[in-house]
DNA sequence: AAGCACCGCAACCGCCTCATT
DNA sequence: AAATGAGGCGGTTGCGGTGCT
């Protein structure tokens, strides 16, 4: 029932604003803090808070622990920026929720000044209809991404679709052959690419969750693989991006060398049949040494793939970065857990968060370099080219 | 000015997971 | 191992503001 003082912190510095936004809003208070008893500063309301540990319960303003914790973090919490979302912003919106779904959560973490109450809101009231009158188009035709990317399926005939489908997965072929081609990849490998590239093209707004037509994605397993599927394709276009980008290496190739052996979420395919010996935990694959041994065989991808995911998890660690005495071991499941599971809100109070690689792949639209980004540029943007 | 429709967004709800007892 | 409670998350609701007629 103890405060922290830096609960303290927190709140003391926020007050002034809670304050200002809780005055007459429902009859909550704010109130002079420490106090079991007390008024607030400013309005003298009187208020009974009771702290426990990470929760606060405000008795006496029939708000319940929960209730309190999500006014905090979605609104009261220092460092939250509202509304006014940047173009920036919007894009990486956009291109998150393209691979992510609705994880809302998970995308915010990559978007640390807003909630994901917040980015939820600003998807279902204006970038969904945005999207939505975009693939409606000029010529009203849809064009292929509902709700928002629309499966817009139900207007297109099953024919249709199919065709469409067929069409997707030779592209996707062609260019992942290109793009793959000096690795030598395998050939299951490829196929699990294509079926996420399609996915990635088709994606509606439930995201991965709900691919259009289940049929068509008939290797797939039952939706437990979906956010498997979804980080790993981050991790293969990261990969892409990565060995297309020395600047990008350049900075992976900065960090500890212990991180980057034996973490990979390559290997979970939406077909689950790449990597047997691998065990997977929601979607997150912590690679085999055999299996770190095949990619390294390949090319340089090992190497590459343990950067980008060195350089992934380093999107973390300045939120933990006093934990940067983690044992080797320890760091791959609590990296993976942090990155892909935890899912944690970086700390706006510690000031700027670094420029992610995430971000920077997801916006280096300029670079002209690699086929494989041009291809993920493509097939993230093509359908919404003349969006912004 | 009044009525209405629409919109944005904070809050709520229910489900799930995880930690603790 | 089972029960319980807290926290996290995504979907939904409803209130208040705004603009239009």
């Amino acid at each position: 029932m103890k405060m922290t003082s830096e609960d303290k912190n927190c709140l003391m510095n926020s007050h002034i604003e809670c304050h200002a936004v809780l005055r007459g809003r429902r009859g909550i208070a704010t109130a002079d803090f420490g106090m079991p008893l007390s008024k607030c500063v400013c309005c003298q309301l009187l208020t009974l808070l009771v702290f426990a540990p990470r929760s606060l319960l405000i008795i006496g303003l029939l708000r319940c622990s929960k209730s309190c914790r999500l006014r905090w973090t979605n609104y009261l919490r220092p460092g939250i920026k509202r509304g006014n979302f940047t173009d920036h912003e919007e894009k990486m919106i956009i291109h998150l929720q393209a691979l992510l779904g609705n994880r809302w959560a998970a995308i915010a973490s990559y978007l640390p000044q807003r909630t994901d109450n917040d980015i939820k809101n600003y998807w279902n009231t204006y970038l969904k209809k945005k999207l939505s009158k975009l693939e409606t188009g000029l010529d009203g035709q849809p064009c292929g991404r509902g709700d928002g990317f629309a499966s817009s399926q139900p207007t297109m005939s099953r024919g249709q679709w199919e065709r469409r489908l067929q069409t997707d997965i030779r592209m996707a072929k062609q260019a992942l052959s290109e793009a793959l081609s000096p690795d030598q990849k395998s050939h299951s490998f490829l196929a699990d690419d294509q079926d996420d590239l399609v996915m990635l093209k088709h994606s509606s707004s439930s995201g991965p969750v709900s691919s259009p037509k289940p049929e068509a994605r008939a290797s797939s397993p039952p939706s437990s693989t979906t956010y498997a599927s979804s980080t790993e394709n981050i991790a293969r276009l990261l990969k892409s991006w990565m060995r297309n980008n020395p600047a990008a290496k350049r900075s992976a190739k900065t960090r500890p060398a212990s991180a980057t052996q034996s973490t990979s979420v390559d290997n979970v395919g939406t077909t689950g049949n790449v990597n047997d010996s691998a065990s997977s935990h929601e979607g997150i694959t912590t690679i085999t040494e055999n299996d770190n041994n095949n990619d390294s065989n390949n090319d340089n991808n090992g190497t590459d793939l343990s950067e980008a995911f060195e350089s992934l998890f380093g999107l973390e660690s300045f939120e933990s970065s006093n934990n940067s005495d983690f044992s080797h071991q320890s760091n791959v499941s609590d990296r993976e857990a942090s990155l892909f599971q935890d899912e944690s809100k970086p700390d706006v109070l510690g000031g700027q968060l670094p420029f992610s690689l995430l971000e920077k792949w997801l916006f280096d639209e300029s670079s002209t370099q690699g086929k494989d980004q041009q291809l993920l540029t493509d097939m993230i943007l093509d359908e919404n080219a003349n969006f912004f």
